[in-house]
DNA sequence: AAATTATCTCAATGATTCTTGAAATATTGA
DNA sequence: TCAATATTTCAAGAATCATTGAGATAATTT
């Protein structure tokens, strides 16, 4: 991760729909969810208007795409997330771990610990 | 965190002078730096320009500041970053944990353990 | 092959944002 | 109090971005 490609990811994050299809993409899991539901969800963006949004995700690299049949089916691209949250995130503490760790307990909250009993 | 305070966090971190300065921030530790400080490691942008953007920060909760003597001393707002990292993240997995994890290990790597052996 | 469904592309418009330079405010030291 | 230092405020101009609607492309069904 580099500063241009965080700057295009924290770009494109800016926008209300952009955040809202990453969210539902990051929930909806590996398998992904079509454009036209993406929009519905989107209180029914047109779809120029989704095409645009998702095109400027993929393009910054938050979600990728495939088709399937008629559709195209979006998923988030978690790998580039957490490189952006640890680009953002990098030396968070110079000796004061405790300052940061609200970060780290917060993504526990979401993915099982790493190893071990590690729990906030 | 709701998302219009994410939307303006994301908006602020979408540019490239304040993108710099919250990286600066959050290496330099809750001490903070002076805006004059500041200003010199971007490459000695105006006093104005800084003011600018290191309000815009402060507006969206990203710094916080302090005046100490004839200096105005900013600081990250780490736990309003680490919100934001969990708003974006939250229920990441659905069921897939493994696909998330890279983004905990990289906070693993800049914050302490929460607890025991958890390691990247 | 024609019709249908799903999504994308393009151009124009309106809105927002960044930078600059000059002037104002606040604090400290002589 | 006067001068110097540190930062903020303000207005104007240039640049970037989101939405809309019409039309184009791609895959499927009849």
């Amino acid at each position: 991760m580099d500063t241009k490609r965080a700057l295009d990811a924290f770009s494109a994050l800016s926008q209300e729909t952009r955040l809202r299809i990453v969210r539902l993409l990051v929930t909806a899991g590996p398998e992904g969810l079509p454009a036209g539901a993406i929009g519905e969800a989107m209180d029914g963006a047109s779809s120029s208007r989704m095409s645009f949004h998702l095109s400027h995700l993929e393009w910054a690299g938050l979600v990728v795409s495939r088709r399937k049949g008629r559709s195209i089916v979006y998923s988030a691209a978690l790998p580039e997330l957490a490189a952006l949250v640890e680009f953002l995130m990098r030396d968070c503490c110079q000796g004061h771990p405790e300052v940061c760790r609200p970060a780290m307990a917060a993504l526990s909250s979401c993915c099982e610990p790493l190893k071990g009993t590690a729990r906030a």
